[in-house]
DNA sequence: TTTGATGTACGAAGAATGTCGTAGATTAAT
DNA sequence: ATTAATCTACGACATTCTTCGTACATCAAA
């Protein structure tokens, strides 16, 4: 059941749409023109696309449609990391790591967050 | 100078050419059947094009052509990187390095690696 | 109740990608 | 010297994504 990877332009109302829970269309379409200005019936095309595909589902009850993420977040971030993975790093976790590490700034809260959790991976494997 | 996100098939044409070095559209092609069987002009066609994008070099003198990367593998790493973040991770490094540790097997080398990166950040920091 | 705003549906069209087939040139093999 | 293999160039086509215009329905305001 492997689901394909959503587009640059789906995910970009995924992610509206986790991050602000079911909204309408015109929501999704004020948000992505605080980024960048496109039609409201774009908006409107893309997410009814969504919805044939099952990125989306809709409740038709009322006039104005709302919309959902049918596809969980988390489940899509660990596809898309690992495809990012495949094709740049070539499937190394941690060469991957370290680039994150090392081209953004980190700060020291989130640092020690990725310690403990690398000691308890560590703590694990010993056993 | 904003570069343009190379498509799934680009960079798999990318990887090849960073990890083997210039090659002829016929080795990238063998590479590129081992997974998935493709025709020889696919491959040619899309080299092309990748060189008119400024995405591949190439050294014409001899009859069979030599094509060569003409972006940085870090680079374009970074870049992916950086775009995935921003539309998974919510720009927040963490996340994204906490999801690569939890999902995918890494060894006890590349922890310490990491670990030793990290502990350098913080130093760092510090001053 | 007429008018304006807001919604959905649908069709069309452009751009990008990926796929090949075919033509014509060049090289290698017999 | 003919034939077969190998290259490049080029054009065509299917698909997918994105974009929007237009038509029609519904709701709200005057």
């Amino acid at each position: 059941m492997k689901q394909k990877k959503p587009t640059e332009g789906e995910l970009q109302i995924l992610k509206i749409l986790w991050e602000n829970g079911p909204q309408t269309v015109r929501y999704v379409n004020d948000e992505i023109s605080k980024i960048n200005e496109v039609g409201y019936t774009t908006t409107l095309k893309i997410m009814q696309i969504m919805s044939e595909k099952q990125l989306l589902s809709r409740n038709t009850s009322s006039r104005t449609h709302i919309y959902k993420a049918k596809i969980d977040q988390k489940d899509t971030q660990r596809h898309l990391l690992s495809s990012l993975m495949d094709v740049a790093f070539q499937g190394s976790t941690s060469s991957l790591v370290l680039h994150a590490l090392g081209n953004h700034s980190t700060s020291n809260e989130e640092l020690s967050e990725i310690k403990a959790l690398i000691e308890k991976l560590e703590n694990q494997s010993k056993k």
